[in-house]
RNA sequence: GGGGGCGUGGCGGAAUCGGUAGACGCGCUCGACUCAAAAUCGAGUGGCUUCGGCCUUGUGGGUUCGAGUCCCACCGCCCCCA
């Protein structure tokens, strides 16, 4: 073979490191570990996109240089196999999710090792496998002897025709996203976990964590921690309720209290001339969500006066009782007391009913109008009795003391985090590790009955008296505790559970005897680089995180949080083609005809469009929009037909020549051509194209030798850094500096070394055509020399008033009195100074020069 | 409404601490090789220009000898939360 053939080699060279164990992770005592992991994909039906082997690539090339460094690296990969996408396909195939998702696998396996990613492939795991989601069952034993999985009547979206709980983001406007079936709030008996219990932890321990900023914000606003009081309001003739609020201080301007329409004592205060009204209103607000209501309320306050009166108890004041959805029962107590002076909501409710506003606090500086807005900020208590005169910061302890001492109230904190609705009506889950008995019980199976194995059924669907998929299976259902007569939970994890731990089964997989050795785990401890996408800030990034806190209170592993560094990739998206009727053209069947400009109807905006594209071989015109890769803007590109026509090294090093690693950017298939003449050209430079014989090697010039040390300093600072995309123009450019003539052996040797983590095959055919016979993996990463980027001359900029007069050469040397004079006898510098006097000469040494006239 | 990010040639993008704007590549133009084409190689490529220069990093101000970079206001796009 004498052209470059990546169809060829490519594949050689995967079969040579998989035959060879070359990337094999081993825990080398001797060695100091690197563990770094990208978010392992859920096996959708579509396959990989474009999309995925960017952050594949990214830790496949720190992987590599790792290695390279000294590490004992663990880079590996498994699937996020359990979810309600392969259950439905299971429906609609009439096959088991089971086989589907094992085929699915397979296909994502295959595309993954056609790209040559360094992965333990040995580590491999599949979360709907029992050897692993036993293990799952196992934590969650765990879980629930620390008193953290409970069973509870909580509200939920239920969807009847899916027969089962949705989560909030999978419901808009009362309805199912994926099929538009309509959804219900219902009260339901679920499996929660008392994540609530870590919230303290899960938001003190962020500190420390080199996680992107926005990252870390994000978990804060979700957990949400606010200080203030619960107060007790008696209820005029009979009763009491608390409210939660963040300001205390402003009690004495509360002039109504508000419970949220599922509060407890809705039902006895309401006195029977409103009770029409006030059941009404709650039989309506039932049916919305929790975001609903806020968003609704944002626009226009709804409630209704119940007719009772609470007494305020700092100064005995009746106030009434309203009831109104933007009040939630999950949040706080479900009761707030009304201060519209001091808080925004409060006063648009005021406005709306026409309820009074009394100010607490006079504004610093200036004649605030109360009944205009609120204010709620800071300022010197007034109508407050005894507290006149104090500022926020000051009333606050004092009417918290105030209230303890008299028992109406005490200082609380609270949270927006919420208890994790564990359980979902599905089939293709984690059961539960738990029994019923007939008196009601429940009991956790032994830990030696694990794994509870998914049973078969017949149907995915509820059965006919609406249990969940899993009491079709008669003979798995029932069974027996301690003698008794038993039936098994039937309701599943949620699909969260398998990749709450997985980067932990990834350090022993094939531990028969518990989830994680001791020892694996004390080798690799914590993923020391985690790379995935932004879209898990929250859920994901969360619940592992309380898992992993659970199970370092089990003392299961040794630090307190999974992930040291967080990395966000971009995501990358793609042009879609859409004509006037709606149709998606996929991008390889239309064409650009430059000149040749139709109007259109945009069927985005309903409006007449210009545009230059067509479909190909018609005179149809689309309309050009850049979109998230997928099914439903047909604009997904395989990365294996990448890889038929350019091969895997290019589609690697393409992805990270994009653009930044963090950016968002758009996938151009043509892009791959200037990637692969690359790759062409570092053949060529190696390989003579007539005889497929190795080229000489030559001396190296020191052009060459700049340019190589300039992109050995650039490919290291850049892999520490996660900048993948410059180190790869600085490679290109020892190649242009090259000309077609080999540099020194040593010198080729270290260009192919910085080469390797971004192009392994084409690094290791070339190494080995060198003469050697190990893998370069593990050769050691080059080092650059500071004195290679130093030039004998310097270039030095004339500027003039800050315009750029000129450029000039001298030599390294050169004092700044010279570089001056030199530069006051360039002839433009001279035309350009006639006649005005220099008022003020700038050198900043080996760059530039300013003149001020 | 709140929080975060972004805006640079026809396109993707590059520019340590404020110091030559447009690296590297795509595309395009011209040339070499070829019967021809592909491939490859070479040259050019922000705009305007009276060939002296002038303009140019979303818009308008400001700080500075000097601003893509810092400050203020605005416009547009994207993401997250409510």
């Amino acid at each position: 073979m004498t052209r470059y053939d990546p169809a060829e080699l490519e594949p050689r060279w995967q079969q040579h490191w998989e035959t060879h164990g070359t990337f094999f992770a081993d825990e080398d005592p001797e060695k100091p570990k690197y563990y770094v992991l990208c978010m392992f994909p859920y096996p959708s039906g579509s396959g990989l996109h474009v999309g995925h082997p960017e952050s594949y690539t990214a830790v496949d090339i720190v992987a590599r240089y790792k290695r390279m460094k000294g590490f004992s690296v663990l880079n590996p990969i498994g699937f996020d196999s359990f979810g309600l996408p392969a259950e439905r396909a299971a429906q609609r195939e009439n096959r088991h999710p089971a086989e589907i998702t094992r085929e699915r696998i397979a296909y994502f396996r295959e595309q993954m090792q056609r790209l040559g990613f360094s992965f333990n492939w040995e580590r491999e795991i599949s979360t709907c496998e029992p050897d692993y989601y036993g293990w799952t069952q196992w934590i969650f034993l765990k879980l629930y002897e620390q008193g953290l999985a409970y069973l509870a009547e909580v509200p939920v979206n239920w969807c009847p025709a899916q027969g089962t709980v949705l989560a909030n983001e999978e419901v808009v406007d009362g309805r199912y996203v994926d099929t538009g079936d309509p959804v219900e709030r219902r009260m339901m008996k679920q499996w929660m976990l008392k994540i609530t219990a870590y919230a303290e932890r899960l938001l003190d321990d962020l500190d420390g964590l080199d996680w992107p900023e926005g990252v870390l914000e994000m978990q804060r606003q979700w957990i949400g921690r606010s200080e203030g009081a619960e107060v007790t309001f008696q209820v005029d003739g009979g009763g009491s309720f608390v409210v939660y609020t963040t300001r205390p201080d402003t009690l004495f301007g509360a002039t109504w209290c508000v419970l949220a329409p599922e509060h407890p004592l809705v039902d006895s205060v309401t006195t029977d001339a409103q009770r029409a009204a006030v059941q009404a209103y709650v039989a309506e607000a039932k049916n919305k969500s929790d975001m609903e209501r806020q968003v609704a309320a944002e626009k226009e306050k709804t409630g209704v006066f119940t007719g009772a009166y609470a007494i305020n108890p700092v100064n005995g004041e009746k106030i009434p009782v309203w009831v109104s959805d933007y009040v939630l029962i999950t949040y706080g107590t479900g009761a707030i007391m009304a201060v519209p002076a001091h808080d925004e909501r409060d006063h648009a409710f005021a406005r709306t009913f026409g309820l009074p506003i009394r100010p607490v606090y006079q504004v610093p500086g200036q004649d605030h109008d109360f009944q205009q807005a609120a204010w709620p900020g800071e300022g010197v208590a007034v109508n407050s009795g005894a507290f006149d005169g104090l500022s926020v910061a000051q009333f606050k302890p004092a009417i918290i003391a105030w209230l303890e001492e008299r028992g109406l109230g005490r200082k609380q904190v609270n949270y927006k985090l919420r208890d994790w609705l564990f359980s979902r009506q599905r089939y293709w889950g984690e059961p539960f590790p738990i029994v019923h008995t007939q008196d009601g019980a429940i009991h956790p199976v032994d830990y030696a009955d694990l794994p509870i194995a998914l049973p078969h059924v017949d149907a995915y669907k509820p059965t006919a008296d609406g249990q969940p998929p899993l009491a079709r299976a008669e003979g798995w259902l029932h069974t027996t505790w301690q003698g008794q007569p038993a039936v098994r939970e039937t309701n599943t994890m949620p699909q969260w559970a398998g990749s709450c731990w997985y980067y932990l089964r990834y350090m022993d997989p094939h531990n028969t005897l518990e989830p994680f050795s001791e020892q694996r785990v004390a080798y690799w401890k914590g993923v020391d680089l985690y790379i995935g996408g932004v879209e898990h800030a929250v859920l994901h990034l969360l619940y592992a995180r309380f898992w992993h806190k659970v199970l370092y209170d089990c003392g299961l592993v040794p630090d307190k949080e999974p992930f040291q560094k967080l990395y966000n990739q971009g995501m990358i998206l793609a042009f879609a083609y859409r004509e006037s009727g709606g149709r998606y053209h996929h991008p390889d069947t239309v064409e650009k005809r430059p000149g040749q400009v139709a109007t259109m109807l945009s069927a985005w905006t309903q409006q007449e469009v210009q545009t230059e594209w067509y479909v190909q071989g018609s005179d149809t015109p689309v309309e050009e929009k850049l979109g998230k890769m997928g099914k439903s803007l047909n604009n997904s590109v395989d990365p294996l037909d990448i890889v038929k026509r350019y091969g895997a090294d290019t589609l690697r090093i393409y992805e990270m020549f994009m653009g930044p690693l963090e950016q968002v950017k758009p996938w151009q298939t043509s892009g791959c051509e200037g990637v692969n003449r690359f790759l062409g050209r570092v053949w060529r430079l190696f390989v003579d194209q007539d005889t497929g014989a190795l080229k000489p090697f030559g001396t190296t010039s020191k052009e060459v030798r700049k340019a190589l040390h300039t992109a050995i300093k650039e490919t290291t600072d850049g892999i520490e850094q996660l900048k993948l995309n410059t180190p790869v123009a600085k490679m290109m450019e020892v190649v242009n500096a090259c000309k077609g003539e080999l540099p020194s052996r040593e010198d080729a040797e270290a260009f192919l070394l910085i080469l390797s983590p971004y192009a392994p095959h084409i690094a290791e055919e070339l190494w080995h055509r060198m003469g050697h016979q190990r893998t370069l993996a593990y050769e050691p990463w080059p080092a650059f020399d500071p004195a290679a980027l130093v030039d004998e001359a310097m270039t030095i900029v004339v500027q003039i008033m800050g315009k750029k007069r000129a450029e000039l050469q001298v030599p390294r040397d050169a004092t700044a009195a010279e570089v001056l004079a030199v530069a006051k006898a360039d002839p433009t510098v001279v035309r350009h100074l006639e006649g005005k006097p220099v008022k003020k000469e700038v050198y900043v040494p080996g760059k530039l020069v300013n003149l001020v006239v």
